[in-house]
DNA sequence: CGCTGTTAACTTGTCTGACAACCTGACGAA
DNA sequence: TTCGTCAGGTTGTCAGACAAGTTAACAGCG
């Protein structure tokens, strides 16, 4: 059966203007403070009309790139695009390199994260971590899908430091790498045994941390997001290997 | 002479839409997947014109907090806003607890990365933490304003980690705190020794990576946030202390 | 009865035009 | 030289029209 995906749609002008504009902000073209074009000239331009600009310009004001003026026009921000953080700007694909990247930040942070969830957690945590736990159990004792239960789990364990940024860290982070756990859940890898891998990392990280042991936790978990990294094909030999 | 700060200027209507609309999704009103009202009936509701209601759907759209469809409507996304890392929702204060999260999210990946300059960074990179340094050091010399050559430095700090993820993460941060290193380089903070004990601090982390000890990096930079978290006010006893 | 095709009503995407509110720079008066 | 005025321009909002797409109801057919 082959796999039906939803059809894609045609980006709306609006995006397309607000995508250009944004990279000649990013690239250097439109420095900080800097005017942009009149809506009117922006209009002519592009070949839109006024309408599509301005909802283009609200696209750019949402993501920090300008702020503007009635009367006076929009200006690219002295620090744009700073009030969120993202993996990427709109022209750069997701090559291997980048995701690679993208996983040794996260590897940063979910390690400290299991230390400190170790030094921090309640009873409260530690049920909450359980049921995750025991809902990948049941996925796997069925082959069901466990993704789900696995996001939660990581997300417990950030919530377990105490520290609502680190948990809404971990919350962008487990968008990110959502669709990467399928392969470990699927079919295939509860076949291959991926996904009991994976359940065996997650209770070593969980006994450490209810044993309340920050190095043992934070070494499990570095283990874990090794071996998550290696099911997807990444090479991990340059991280950090000392800092222990 | 009394500070004059810029006029504030009336929020516009489109923003005000989307903030109240963010609002809805993120208190869970409006729930993952559900359509929004159509435009002509949220025109109605807030009494503005549909292009208001549109610029205002513009925003949340670039936020990814929604998708739409051509003749279907627009709807919450499955994962609602995690398209990018915030800090804050949008009705939340900037409390001191929060900066305090913040900064501790910040010292676990600035120290990592100070770790990681360690091990991979180039002479290039050296020389362009050197530059901030030296910059800096000038800064202290005639009292003048350091604040920008403090954030180069980070950035290079990261940057020299090889993982532009890391670097961005850097920036993002770099931009939360740009604020914060004011009190450090302004007339006071070089009078009361401030700007001296952060350059002090700096050259021991410089020094660190330029020696490629990941160790010494890592403990130095760990040195320089707690203190630069003390400068701000707040307390560092419940970080991590094991995990050298 | 189930399936398919058609179509009316509705909804989003874009365009156009108008006017209010604000900005900027030139010019004249004191 | 400074201040006030004003014309021309720019952003913010509103209203209306039409194109492109969606949805659900209904009719016809096997």
């Amino acid at each position: 059966m082959p796999t039906i995906s939803p059809l894609s749609r045609p980006s709306q002008l609006s995006e397309s203007v607000s995508n250009t504009i944004e990279q000649w902000i990013c690239d250097g073209s439109m420095a900080p403070g800097v005017k942009l074009p009149t809506e009117k000239a922006l209009s002519t331009q592009f070949g839109v009309s006024r309408a599509v600009v301005r909802e283009a310009i609200s696209r750019l004001k949402a993501e920090g790139y300008v702020h503007s003026r009635q009367g006076a026009g929009a200006f690219v921000m002295a620090r744009p695009g700073l009030e969120s953080f993202r993996l990427a700007g709109r022209g750069e694909a997701a090559s291997d390199d980048v995701t690679a990247d993208i996983f040794e930040l996260r590897y940063i942070v979910e390690t400290a994260a299991a230390a400190l969830a170790a030094r921090r957690r309640t009873r409260d945590d530690l049920a909450v971590m359980r049921e995750a736990l025991v809902t990948m159990g049941a996925r796997l004792a069925c082959r069901g899908d466990g993704t789900q239960a696995d996001d939660d789990f990581h997300i417990a364990i950030a919530a377990a430091t105490g520290n609502p940024m680190i948990q809404r860290f971990a919350r962008f982070m487990g968008n990110q790498f959502y669709a990467s756990r399928v392969p470990t859940w699927n079919e295939e890898g509860h076949a291959e045994g991926r996904a009991q891998d994976a359940q065996d990392e997650h209770q070593a990280i969980f006994d450490a941390i209810a044993a309340g042991d920050p190095m043992a936790a934070h070494a499990a978990a570095r283990n874990h997001l090794v071996q998550a990294a290696h099911r997807l094909g990444m090479k991990t030999d340059h991280w950090d290997k000392e800092i222990r």
